[in-house]
DNA sequence: GTTTATTTTGAAATCGTTTTAGTAACGGAT
DNA sequence: ATCCGTTACTAAAACGATTTCAAAATAAAC
């Protein structure tokens, strides 16, 4: 372990200032050629690299984004995390990542740990907890101390900054509408996540479109939990008590046990019973059969945040104005829907 | 957007010296209760932290570990994550994340951008381009220069540094076994990553331990490929032309498709087929019939790793000895295999 | 009242870089 | 011989913190 070069270093070597050695290396007129190519050439020879802390601590900024994902488990957030690490590198910046866990103390916490130089801004989802509470003045601090903040998915209206969100009611209401195209009279809907913003909208999607449809809605045929763990034993109440027809999931677990709990009590999955739900792409082909789903373009959505959290940070409008994108769902049609 | 906080403005407004500023926020004996107790309210008042830069400047490093990944949708490769951001979290560390999408040059070009003081250590899971061409000088140098590496999971012997692995050769021997013991005599062997060193690992174990049991190993029913997609055909072959009574799947795609395609063919499983298989905890749950898979602890690989760089860099110790731990595997019984 | 301890504060160096403002040295013009 | 304009380089400040050492100020001792 060779002690790494410094400009201090190879100044003294070569007899020449530390001035002259940045400005050489950074191929300066200041400086003559001769010069120029000893100094670039020794700097080679003794593998230097410029040290970045001493860049960031003279430049004010780190060329680094803090990201906080609330369970990188969850494959959509994976996806998302993809689409910002792509564009953070293609455009030279670091990410950070850290999870929240849903928590509102570890959000809190790493934003206050980032937020002192660390990273230049933020890009976040939020926490399951700090929905419930409504609690966000911690995303109001950061952001008056003057470190951006862009969020996407789960977003709150009452903090001013970018968003990225996909259009949630909307796509459910399409979801919705294929379904009833298809003939379904008695659709379920499904959601083991009604904690979230995101399965509220979704939820509503579905109300608004029975509605336009002038369908009547049937409460026996909801299933709204807060968690996984209530979530089956209602739904399978559900799907043995009631004539469905069709299941419309508003999560990844709710997708499964819609197709897997159909099954077992007898449903022929599309014949008699048509299942769409949001959920992951490669695991939606795995299963049997495969399930229609609504496609979320994670990587686009974290392609969009990073972009949006760049340009700010790198245009000198001290007071650009917020923009909300909205990244278009997609219906992807597989073995649990029938063909229209 | 008010201006952060600094020694120097807090020095200048209260009519002190910038050290007396910094001592009294460090509670240093040095300075008079009734000093300390004016700069402190000050401080707070103000709102001050201290800018890590400046401290990352001072100190020579960043409490930062740069993670390389080769793909963060690989449930395996999450699951260690969330456990290297747990400890490192836990031991007040960040950790910036990379991935080299499996490929060298982004693996190569992370390690060089980041060894230049922005992160204090690496760990990382060799991604499968640099393991095909067996290309690992860039991690040689990195380490030469100083920084620290931990590898796991993939990793490789001619490189000198601290390491967590599985004992791929052991579980595979310990799956294999519990087929035979199960009563399977034709076991067949699918694998869509024999690129990988742990592929490679897992199948000797599988057939070290037909060996051991004197069971005639019958190539026909083994089906090796570098990408998933060139897996299902083959897979379909075998499971179509030989009399198969149990699997043994190598990874999540290889085993998804035993069981999918074992059901379509009219196998049924686990009466006549068992099938085990390295996949992720969640969806083996979700699959009908469930999995058995051989579990890796993803989490505490990632724990372990982390711990075991963060122990290196806090030592004072210049010369520890590279270790490499072992995570235990489990064979997790579901509805794929038939009870014992 | 002078000297000696003791407490409290401050100046300056340091980390590694860039950048501004100079300062020499040299040649050419007057 | 003097002045001016280049050219090629350097000294010093700056970023934001810590820390060593010295200097005040105060208290204690004689």
């Amino acid at each position: 372990m060779k002690a790494k070069a410094t400009l201090k270093q190879i100044a003294k070597e070569l007899h020449v200032s530390v001035s002259t050695v940045s400005k050489a290396l950074n191929d300066s007129p200041e400086i003559s050629e001769q010069t120029k190519q000893k100094v670039q050439e020794y700097a080679k020879l003794k593998n230097y690299k410029p040290n970045v802390i001493g860049l960031n601590l003279k430049n004010r900024k780190t060329k680094t984004i803090g990201v906080i994902i609330p369970n990188i488990l969850n494959s959509f957030f994976a996806k998302v995390f993809t689409g910002i690490e792509k564009v953070a590198d293609a455009r030279g910046y670091n990410v950070i990542t850290c999870i929240s866990n849903e928590t509102l103390e570890k959000e809190a916490h790493t934003l206050e740990m980032l937020s002192n130089g660390t990273i230049d801004g933020f890009i976040l989802s939020i926490s399951e907890e700090a929905q419930k509470l409504q609690e966000y003045s911690h995303f109001k601090d950061v952001i008056n101390e003057g470190t951006p903040i862009v969020m996407f998915d789960r977003v709150c209206d009452q903090v001013a900054c970018d968003k990225v969100i996909v259009d949630d009611l909307d796509s459910a209401i399409d979801a919705t509408q294929h379904l009833i195209n298809l003939g379904c009279n008695n659709i379920a809907l499904f959601s083991s996540i009604d904690n979230l913003s995101v399965g509220k909208l979704r939820a509503q999607g579905y109300l608004d479109c029975l509605r336009k449809n002038n369908i009547t809605i049937q409460n026996e045929l909801t299933v709204l939990t807060d968690s996984e763990s209530d979530f089956d034993a209602k739904a399978m109440d559900v799907l043995s008590n009631q004539k469905v027809d069709g299941i419309f999931a508003l999560d990844e677990h709710a997708s499964v046990s819609a197709i897997k709990l159909g099954l077992k009590l007898g449903y022929k999955i599309p014949e008699n019973l048509s299942v769409i739900g949001f959920a992951d792409g490669v695991w939606s082909r795995r299963l049997s059969p495969s399930l229609s789903t609504v496609s979320q373009h994670g990587p686009e959505i974290g392609a969009a945040a990073a972009q949006l959290l760049i340009d700010r940070l790198e245009s000198k409008e001290e007071h650009l104005p917020f923009t909300t994108a909205v990244v278009k769902t997609e219906l992807r049609q597989r073995e649990s829907t029938r063909k229209l």
